[in-house]
This record gives C-alpha cells, structure tokens and sequence, in this order.
DNA sequence: GTCACCCATCGACAGACGTCGAATCAGAGG
DNA sequence: CCTCTGATTCGACGTCTGTCGATGGGTGAC
C-alpha cells in the first residue's frame, strides 16, 4: 500500500512557487519525487501525467468522498475521527472504503489514537490541484 | 441538453472576487444562478452542494479527458479542432464522447464552422473548482 | 477474560463507465 | 445530384465502482 506515499511526493516537485505554511507540512527533497503537472493551459499532458493527475481529481469526483472530505478540511483541528463524518447517509463500510480511497489518493492521511481513527487533509496535493487547474481565477 | 448551461450558471455565483474577463463571458444575472460551493475548508458541503461539485471533478477524473482538455486548453488561439486533439490512442467515436463529457460538465464550448467543429475553455468554470479547493497554494 | 465499541476488510451485487465498430448526420465540393 | 470527409450517435461488450450485510481486528472498560 504505498500509493499514498507516491502521490505524496508526486506534489511536491509542482511547489514552483513559495509555501507559506512550510513549518507545519514535511519538507521532501525534491530529487527523491517525480514531476506532477505543470497548469492544463502551459501544454498538452503527456499521457502518464494525466494518468497520474486523474487520479486525483477522480478522487473528488463522488459526492459522498467530496463530503467526507470537506468534513475533514472544516471540522475544528484540521483533522476528524471517523465516528465524527459517518453521517454522510451511506453504511458505515462504505464511509471506510470512501476514506481508504481519500488516503490512496494521497487527499487524507489517517492516525489511530486509542480507540478512533482521525484522518487529516494533505495540503500539498490540494495545492498540487489548484496549481494544474491553473491561473484563471487570479 | 441543458447541462452546460445550469453548469455554467452554477459557477457564476462563485465569483465572489472581481474577474478582469468580464468582456469575454457572457454575464448572467446572479439570482439566476444556485450558489456553486464554497471552499472545502469552510464548512461541510451540503448533499447537494457535492453532488453538483462532484461532477465537475469527475469531468477531470479520466486520463483521456484529462489529456483532451489539456490539448484544447493549451492550444494556439485558446481553442482546437477535433481533428487536431484526436491523437490520443483511443478511437474518434471514445474522443467524441469524451469530449461530450467535458462539454456536459461546463469544462468546454463547441461551435461548428464549416466542416470542423472548435472545442474552447469555460473559464469560468475552472476558477469555481481552484475556488473550491481553497488557498492552499497562496 | 469478557464485553462493548470503533473501524477495516470481505464477498457479492447492480449500475455506471470507457471502449469499440457500424451507422448516421452535417457540410463542402465536384 | 452524388461523394468525400469530419464529427456525432447508436448498440454492444467487458470492466470498474459504489453500495450493502456480514465478518474480523484492535482497543478500552468492567
């Protein structure tokens, strides 16, 4: 299972430009990760580029992960235990595959603390996102 | 075949920032328009919130796609002939219908002329999703 | 130990999705 | 008119995916 590591450092070669929350996510050496994305509008995606950027954006692709995961993003603390999202209308397992789908993605990344399990959003592959969709918002 | 259009106006209410290419998109009325979705970090996206974000992301979430809409994107002139995007290993009928996807989803304008037809950016549209995915990369 | 609780995994199923070839539609040009 | 070319639609097929109930693994309390 080290799909959540691959598209961890996967981000982190697209980090162009300055981060200002640096002291909180792991600072990676660059030479240990691959090249992401440049923006959709800089050139054509080669096709393991968009293989890999895909899967991101299908990650947030279904409603029930985009709202386990806003959860997560919004609930007090940056990070969420399970028990605390499980209302998102869907069986308990379902939640849990949602959740491991997040994770492999590299969206959430999840510690157990006694009895729960808190999952926790991966800022580096938002920005990564937000950085190939590009500048039009500026 | 409404879909690209309530799309559309799904963005516009997102626009809560000035945009500087007012001249180039047609303006809607907002109370036309259904808010679109606030940032992931601010508060939990509502059922349907999700469901109508959740598409947009999953327009993006297929490597063809992903790979089609680069092509257009990235293209001289900001918008490209079928016949010049259609190199992408799957056969015309799957470009065609991928390309119907991303015009469903709001992602991309057709317009024929003559024997070709041009696929062009809904930038608006792409600013709602870096919208969505929050300042995480400011 | 035993029980209760939280969460993940398993197995199965229906529906959605990507893909193709064939057929069809739309213009341009004989 | 007919034909050629570009693009979409149709119908079918295999695969992927979201969902569930049942089961299992881990942790803390009694």
């Amino acid at each position: 299972m080290g799909d959540t590591a691959s598209m961890a450092t996967c981000f982190d070669m697209c980090q162009h430009r300055h981060m200002s929350n640096s002291k909180v996510l792991p600072v990676l050496a660059p030479e240990t990760a691959t090249p992401c994305c440049p923006p959709l509008t800089e050139r054509p995606l080669t096709a393991e580029e968009a293989e890999r950027t895909a899967k991101m954006f299908k990650a947030l692709g279904d409603p029930v992960r985009l709202r386990l995961f806003s959860l997560v993003a919004s609930h007090e603390g940056g990070e969420a235990c399970v028990c605390d999202i499980s209302d998102v209308g869907v069986s308990q397992p379902t939640v849990s595959h949602h959740l491991k789908k997040l994770r492999e993605a590299g969206l959430l990344t999840s510690e157990r603390r006694g009895t729960w399990v808190y999952y926790r959003v991966e800022p580096s592959v938002l920005a990564a996102m937000g950085q190939t969709l590009g500048r039009y918002s500026a």
